[in-house]
DNA sequence: CTGTTAGCGCCTTCAC
DNA sequence: GTGAAGGCGCTAACAG
């Protein structure tokens, strides 16, 4: 009944309405790039929630080149630990102003560089990178001079900016965390060799391990997926060994859930007869049975600066930011002097 | 080298590399709406290969008003829930060939809206909407005639199309497991009033309860936030009162989990001195300690039908859809015969 | 300070 | 079967 049409405003509704031109509606609404009279402005306003007008992002993306998202792939957004990552982005984009555009690869390199090219015909301003490896093909992404940054599947050598945190030395502390226990038939549960991320976190708790002069026994070495079925895979296999270690660094917390699962169906203690560390740090280590020790990395840095670097101006160099970590210590890697019940909030 | 200008190749380039008009370019590239001679249809092809083009997909979005584009906001996409939920949406929406726009409303109805108008001010075809509370106000979409479902979190006199479980029947199947196993004294954490997903779960819970004409101590009626804090801080309280429940349903799964995690800080054993139950079925309940019976949400339908709901042409009808839930036996309620270790995948 | 006017890249009706 | 041309709603010079 208000004789609105069933089509959107527009700027020129507005502009009759106020009884102006249609730039000086730009002007009022975007505060640029030219300054309006007071007495204007407030015609335009008062014109603009009369008319109900709202601006038209797709046009404004078409006009100024700029499309006003970001893009965001991930291998699964069901995983924990991309999920809780993805929560931060997304607040950080907001903070910029932008929306977010969420491609989840499916764990599949194919239906990847399908996302990215998706999201680059949209006229993406920039894309936040998980990889399904290590090795992803984001040359159509710098071909269009769109701005990407790879966040934690890295690869140092891509010559791309990245954000990550330090995987070596997270591990080698976990590591050597588990070594101050008192333990020295330490194991590990690998991620597959094709992430760097797994290699390094590999790395750190070799070094420990050598550094302490700890012999290792290879059995107690497994690889396996990134995933809470890896984990309790390992962990069955593990279990079926005549002898265990007395701890296990389980490379990722889904990997350390899953052991969990395996040392309960085995009737395996944790941390009395096996200590478990792992890396990552999503709730998910604070909610299990035990909690479990866990390398914390530090999400909310991780999406900020990899939303800051989206944010450069063109022209940038490349970045490759390294974050620190954070130790947190429960239960699962034994006892804490003076450390009862960690784990509240 | 190859002569490239920064800027990308438009049908105006195939058209003059192919010796036709613009228009014939669009026709084949969008397979009408006219037809086109073979020939022309080749060297079209051949054009735009050779120039190296894609459609730009804003320019398509204003020209023809559709934006190829669906939004999603949740209150969490950390939710392990939520992200098993958008997982499954993203996949349907792709199959749809659209993209998805991702909102974390962060619990926060504030946001929410915001949210939903940004999506709005872009032109998304359809929404896909979890609230923070049961009434979400959505007047903003279906005054823009945007399609909206809504998901999980509905109200069913909104006048708006949903897709969610069963909510009564599920939890009334869940307590009536409860009670076959002999139970009597059967306790349950809620979740939020303001939920009508709660409010279904509890009357599905009180229902069977009634029907068995089970007494309840109103102290095993714990409410809580659908969190793991909230399961968790329920148990707290729940394990410090003078006489245990022998069983309790969680409302929902991150509940659970906390409440697993109570019951370990307190030594109370799973499922020997309290059985639980619990709704939703994503993978945690499948890796805590011990794995836990639960109501599975179908998201895989609930993605399904979300999504052709939204693809319907425009005049449609509201309808509520109401998937059905399957029950997930596992250790957590108590031993079943002949059901040894039924979590392998 | 304000108005005019080309585009942005594509869709689509309408002629040929 | 093909081409020309008018938008879609907005931005950003360029004039006044």
């Amino acid at each position: 009944m208000t004789g609105k049409k069933s089509t959107r405003a527009t700027r020129e509704d507005v502009a009759r309405q106020a009884g102006t031109s249609v730039a000086v509606v730009s002007y009022v609404v975007n505060g640029g790039p030219r300054p309006v009279a007071e007495a204007t402005r407030d015609r335009v306003l008062a014109a603009i929630d009369s008319v109900g007008y709202s601006p038209n992002g797709i046009a404004k993306a078409l006009a100024s080149g700029v499309s006003g998202a970001y893009g965001l792939i991930v291998p699964d957004i069901s995983n924990p630990f991309f999920a809780a990552l993805a929560h931060e982005l997304e607040e950080a984009v907001a903070a910029e102003g932008k929306v977010l555009l969420l491609g989840d690869s499916a764990e599949s390199k194919e239906r990847e560089e399908t996302l990215l090219k998706l999201f680059l015909q949209r006229q993406i301003d920039g894309i936040l990178f998980i990889g399904v490896d290590s090795k992803p093909d984001v040359r159509a992404a710098l071909r269009a001079g769109v701005q990407l940054v790879i966040l934690d599947r890295v690869d140092n050598d891509a010559g791309v900016s990245s954000v990550a945190v330090d995987n070596i030395a997270g591990s080698y502390a976990a590591t050597n965390h588990l070594i101050g226990h008192g333990y020295t038939r330490i194991g590990i549960i690998s991620g597959p060799g094709n992430l760097y991320t797994a290699r390094d976190r590999n790395l750190g708790w070799e070094t420990a391990m050598a550094q302490a002069q700890l012999e290792v026994d290879p059995r107690w070495r497994l690889e396996e997926n990134f995933s809470r079925h890896g984990g309790r895979e390992a962990g069955r296999r593990l279990f079926s060994l005549p002898q265990l270690p007395e701890a296990v660094f389980a490379s990722n917390e889904q990997q350390a859930v899953g052991l969990l699962a395996a040392a309960a169906e085995f009737g395996v203690r944790v941390p009395e007869d096996l200590a478990i560390m792992t890396f990552d740090g999503t709730d998910d280590s604070e909610y299990a049975t035990p909690a479990i020790s866990t390398v914390v990395q530090p999400l909310n840095e991780i999406a900020r600066v990899a939303v800051n670097l989206l944010a450069r101006p063109p022209g940038h160099e490349v970045v490759q930011h390294e974050c620190d970590f954070t130790l947190r210590l429960r239960p699962s890697c034994g006892p804490h002097a003076g450390q009862p019940v960690p784990d509240h909030n």
